[in-house]
DNA sequence: GGGCATGTTAGCAC
DNA sequence: TGTGCTAACATGCC
């Protein structure tokens, strides 16, 4: 379920607790960990990874891009508390979730971490493409990464972009260029700034760049306030896909002018737009 | 059974 | 060096 929005939606729920009364990971210990499919550990050895999470407690939940950030902290006796960060990105299927510690499995449980008070965190993962981390410092892993899409002032986002060259979609995609935008927030940000997802970058006029930057920020907004949006059997949760103006609307009118959306490759990505508000030559 | 899927990366060509 | 293509990761739904 993951693209800045929904991780952001996530972000929250293990920050605060839910509505639907799952309780908030903040504050509790990790009692220990265990490890299901090997694979998606970035940089440890099962072995080590529950070694070293075992006795933390979970102090801040954060977010960048489309990875969580779980600071923990370990209490010590000499020296300073060890502090260490727990990177966790979903990538196509992944889901976490505070539970009673007795709650059945699902099939596609991955990680378990026991907690304090028979709560357990679970990451479930249907396609295995998730991957988790636990460093000291978060930039051996992010540190590649652009600016957070929705924290990037205009003139910084207009001179990385007028540092590129190439497909404008591609490159709202690249996550050293902007961090959180996927697929869909991708189609829907172009259509609202009536781009072409194949216009090149170097052809955007000031006023074309000033309302990408708007669009992505309304949408990236609007997808938050929607609590994300829900994709097929992966993830119930959010509403914001009852709001896509282009994304899996192939064959309909587009809303602002009745065109039919048309789909077409970019990037080797499906690509939703409407052809009428998105001209290639604009 | 083929095609598709919110994501990223390595390897390769130009 | 930057851009962009393909395959790979692995699974499940239509």
């Amino acid at each position: 379920m993951p693209e800045l929005p929904e991780v952001e939606t996530v972000a929250r729920a293990l920050r605060d607790g839910t509505p639907a009364g799952a309780p908030a990971l903040v504050g509790h210990v990790i009692c220990s960990a265990e490890v299901l499919w090997p694979r998606e550990l970035g940089n440890l050895t099962p072995r080590v990874f529950s070694r070293r999470i075992s006795g933390t407690r979970v102090q801040s939940i954060g977010r960048y891009g489309k990875y969580l950030l779980i600071g923990l902290e370990r209490p010590a006796v000499e020296d300073g508390n060890e502090r260490l960060t727990l990177l966790i990105h979903l990538k196509m299927s992944g889901r976490l979730d505070v539970v009673p510690r007795t709650q059945a499995f699902t099939p596609h449980a991955r990680l378990v971490w026991l907690l304090d008070d028979d709560l357990a965190l679970r990451f479930d993962d249907a396609r295995k493409f998730g991957r988790v981390w636990l460093v000291g410092d978060p930039a051996a892993v992010i540190g590649n990464l652009g600016p957070d899409a929705l924290d990037v002032p205009l003139g910084a986002f207009t001179s990385r972009l007028r540092a590129r060259r190439g497909m404008l979609k591609p490159v709202l995609l690249d996550q050293t260029f902007l961090a959180g935008i996927g697929n869909i927030y991708a189609d829907e940000a172009l259509h609202l700034a009536r781009l072409h997802p194949r216009r090149t970058v170097t052809s955007l006029s000031d006023a074309d760049v000033v309302r990408l930057h708007d669009a992505i920020q309304h949408v990236l907004l609007a997808g938050i306030a929607a609590n994300g949006a829900s994709f097929d059997w992966v993830y119930p949760g959010g509403n914001f896909q009852e709001n896509f103006k282009v994304y899996g609307r192939t064959g309909r009118p587009c809303q602002t002018c009745g065109e039919p959306i048309q789909r077409i490759l970019v990037a080797q990505r499906g690509t939703h737009f409407c052809p009428a508000c998105q001209p290639l030559i604009g």
